[in-house]
DNA sequence: TCTGGGGTCCTAGGACCC
DNA sequence: TCTGGGGTCCTAGGACCC
């Protein structure tokens, strides 16, 4: 049985959003991400914005002085994921082998759905039209045998397009692309394939593997198989749907106005810690490993990373570290950006002993009971956090076996 | 033009162990 | 006293994606 996937690409996600919200924005150059005179960048442009050379990851400063007139909207978080949310439903009904590759784009596993759907370029025009009746929105949806061709094809199909590459025709359709079409291969990568004289997808094929291992590493041979339209190596490699846990959760935050206070900076570690530690809960999750980063204003950026003799998903102790690495990392001078990083997650099973598991499983409950209050009461929780950590110092002090994840220490006599 | 925030994956060097 | 590799863990940095 040969393999079929789609992506499906949503077109202008945020702004076409926004424009269900409020129509009077269709049509016009909108910019999704901030206002103009803020820092940040452009999450969506609308095609109309795009025509002034505005696009995404763009400073929004920029963006303002190429397209003055756009319309600048903060955007809305929470409309997108439930939109997103409406996609997922269609594709879902359409194939049960779906995975969302990020908010607003999807792959799809079509094996063997012939008699249900029909022929490719068919399923891919009732599935269209149905994400369209759903949602109202438009998307673009690439069909073809692997999940790299795929993405590439519903790049090619945009705007609202359907594109099918035939089996056997991959390499073909590849060939007169810029290499820069490949996923994977960014600014740097293009750079350098071009000073090796390649600039299509066709010139990559012209080369000797080992000449790409020799130059790009374990990631040249997978460019060699990517460029021919196989799934080679890394992400792609992986079957729809089974990408399973995150390997990490972060926050981190961009100040408004650099600062060199240390009080100011402290009080972001923490909160960040919290967010942290609130979702390595919401996913059930430990984190062996915490990093930090910090941004000068130079934007000279450095990350400081410590392994823990434990894992843990608790507030306090994310932010200790987090504290802890921060000043012996800080030069004093002010900063721009701080992030929190949790790494090396384990499941609760994969904690060391029964014990462990217990305790932890246990301080999970006891933190989620407080999440929820969190989420009912809001933001006066910042205390509780702290009562909290006051509350469970004084019954480790008063019992060390309290302590979760660590074994009871031995009483002197 | 003055550069967000959430991720994934890869590399490379040093420590440490066998 | 000088000198092997291989494997794994840890840390720092960087490319890339949406």
């Amino acid at each position: 049985m040969s393999s079929l996937y789609f992506h499906v690409d949503m077109d202008a996600f945020f702004v076409s959003v926004e424009e269900l919200f409020d129509p009077s924005l269709k049509g016009k150059p909108v910019v999704v991400g901030g206002r103009s005179n803020e820092r940040g960048v452009v999450s969506a442009a609308s095609y109309a914005a795009r025509k002034f050379g505005v696009h995404s990851a763009m400073p929004l400063r920029t963006a303002y002085k190429l397209c003055p007139q756009a319309i600048f909207v903060e955007g809305h978080r929470e409309r997108y994921r439930e939109y997103s949310g409406k996609v997922y439903e269609v594709l879902q009904q359409f194939s049960p082998r779906v995975e969302m590759a990020s908010i607003d784009e999807a792959y799809l596993n079509l094996a063997g759905t012939e008699r249900l759907h029909g022929p490719p370029l068919a399923a891919a025009h009732k599935l269209h039209e149905a994400v369209k009746r759903v949602t109202d929105l438009n998307c673009s949806i690439g069909a073809a045998g692997s999940r790299l061709v795929a993405k590439v094809a519903s790049d090619q199909a945009k705007p609202n397009g359907v594109l099918w590459i035939l089996p056997g025709q991959e390499a073909a359709f590849l060939a007169p692309l810029d290499v820069r079409k490949i996923p994977g291969v960014g600014k740097v990568t293009e750079r350098n394939l071009h000073t090796c004289g390649v600039r299509k997808v066709g010139d990559l094929t012209a080369l000797e593997d080992s000449f790409l291992e020799k130059r790009f590493g374990k990631w040249g041979l997978a460019l060699a198989g990517k460029a021919r339209g196989r799934d080679a190596g890394g992400w792609f490699d992986t079957e729809v749907g089974e990408s399973g846990d995150p390997k990490s959760i972060s926050h981190e935050h961009t100040f408004s106005v650099d600062t060199a206070e240390a009080v100011a900076l402290d009080a972001m570690l923490v909160r960040l810690s919290e967010m942290v530690a609130r979702r390595l809960r919401d996913h059930r999750l430990w984190a062996r490993t915490v990093q930090i980063k910090l941004r000068y204003s130079d934007f000279s950026t450095f990350t400081r990373a410590r392994t823990l003799e434990h894992a843990t998903q608790m507030d306090t102790e994310l932010s200790a570290a987090a504290r802890d690495l921060f000043h012996k990392a800080w030069n004093t001078k002010a900063i721009r950006l701080l992030g929190v990083y949790a790494q090396q997650l384990e499941a609760a099973q994969g904690q060391a002993s029964l014990l462990n598991h217990e305790k932890n499983e246990a301080w999970r409950k006891t933190l989620s009971a407080v999440d929820k209050l969190r989420d009912k009461y809001g933001d006066g929780v910042v205390s509780l956090a702290a009562g909290l950590d006051a509350a469970f110092r004084a019954r480790v002090h008063e019992n060390p076996e309290n302590l979760p994840g660590k074994e009871p220490e031995k009483r002197r006599g």
